[in-house]
DNA sequence: ATGACGGTGTGGCACCGA
């Protein structure tokens, strides 16, 4: 059982790719951020095509959108949070009904915040605030639970190609990394640091400056998984491949791989 | 300090992202 997730930075732009990438990486499920596109411009058909026939769409126009797409079917889709009034179209949730069992999935598009101290950044605690209450809910409920999505928020310093150049800045300030680790303290785990991995991993670089080239990055797309999982999670790796794309999106896919649940014994 | 790049909308640019 694989999910992925990707923001995209307009699917209409980014299409081919994504179809390119499902069929080199068939996932179970993609999230998707940043569609920048209406609910009726979502190409259900080319991804029926790819063998992802069941979407829950959460759109609007120019700005945002989420969407996840399953080779399973989904159900009790939820947009955006519940108890939080929103105009921006920032997260959807579905259950997935997979083979091993029911998985809740929750795909956001974290506020970016623009800088530290402005509306925006307040905008961006409330509803962080709004989202942890969401997921504490959500942990109550039976299935096995599993956040993505690009949260715009380093973790830690071993996320950002310059922890000191950008203290304090917009997606490394106390408050974010708090509001991260208050979803830990829910019990939420940070599938990606399961595992050894490569210093330097990040999962977007800024267009300019050639950032990509010079692995100038962050990591601020994240999935992270209830405690239920942790022992499941067999692997979770960025792939860097479609930031080399003529037109690539400014963000890489993260992917996790799931164990099968083990059977309890019969008598 | 600013802009750099890319996307959108409706436009000759402004706004937003991270």
């Amino acid at each position: 059982m694989k999910i992925a997730t990707w923001n995209v930075n307009s699917l209409s732009i980014r299409l081919p790719q994504v179809l390119d990438w499902l069929a080199a990486n068939p996932v179970d499920v993609l999230c998707l951020q940043e569609l920048k596109l209406t609910d009726d411009k979502f190409p259900l058909a080319a991804l029926e095509q790819a063998g992802y026939p069941h979407c829950a769409v959460f759109g609007q126009k120019t700005y945002n959108g989420v969407a996840l797409i399953s080779q399973h079917p989904l159900s009790d889709v939820l947009r955006n949070i519940a108890g939080f009034e929103d105009e921006q179209a920032r997260v959807v949730s579905a259950t997935v009904q997979a083979p091993g069992g029911d998985l809740r999935v929750v795909n956001g598009y974290f506020v970016n915040g623009q800088e530290p101290g402005s509306e925006k950044f307040a905008y961006k605690m409330n509803w962080l605030q709004g989202l942890h209450r969401q997921i504490a809910a959500e942990l109550a409920g039976p299935a096995p639970l599993v956040l993505v999505g690009d949260f715009n928020i380093t973790a830690d310093d071993r996320d950002t190609h310059d922890p000191q150049g950008l203290r304090e800045t917009i997606h490394h300030t106390t408050q974010e990394r708090q509001a991260f680790a208050a979803l830990l303290g829910l019990g939420l785990v940070d599938a990606f640091r399961l595992f050894d991995q490569p210093e330097k991993s990040y999962s977007w670089w800024d267009y300019r400056e050639m950032a990509f080239r010079r692995n100038k990055g962050l990591r601020i797309d994240h999935i992270l998984v209830s405690p239920s999982l942790k022992a499941r999670v067999k692997a979770c790796t960025i792939d860097r491949s479609p930031r080399k794309n003529e037109r690539p999106s400014d963000h890489a896919p993260v992917i996790v791989e799931l164990a099968e649940p083990v059977p309890p014994h019969g008598p």
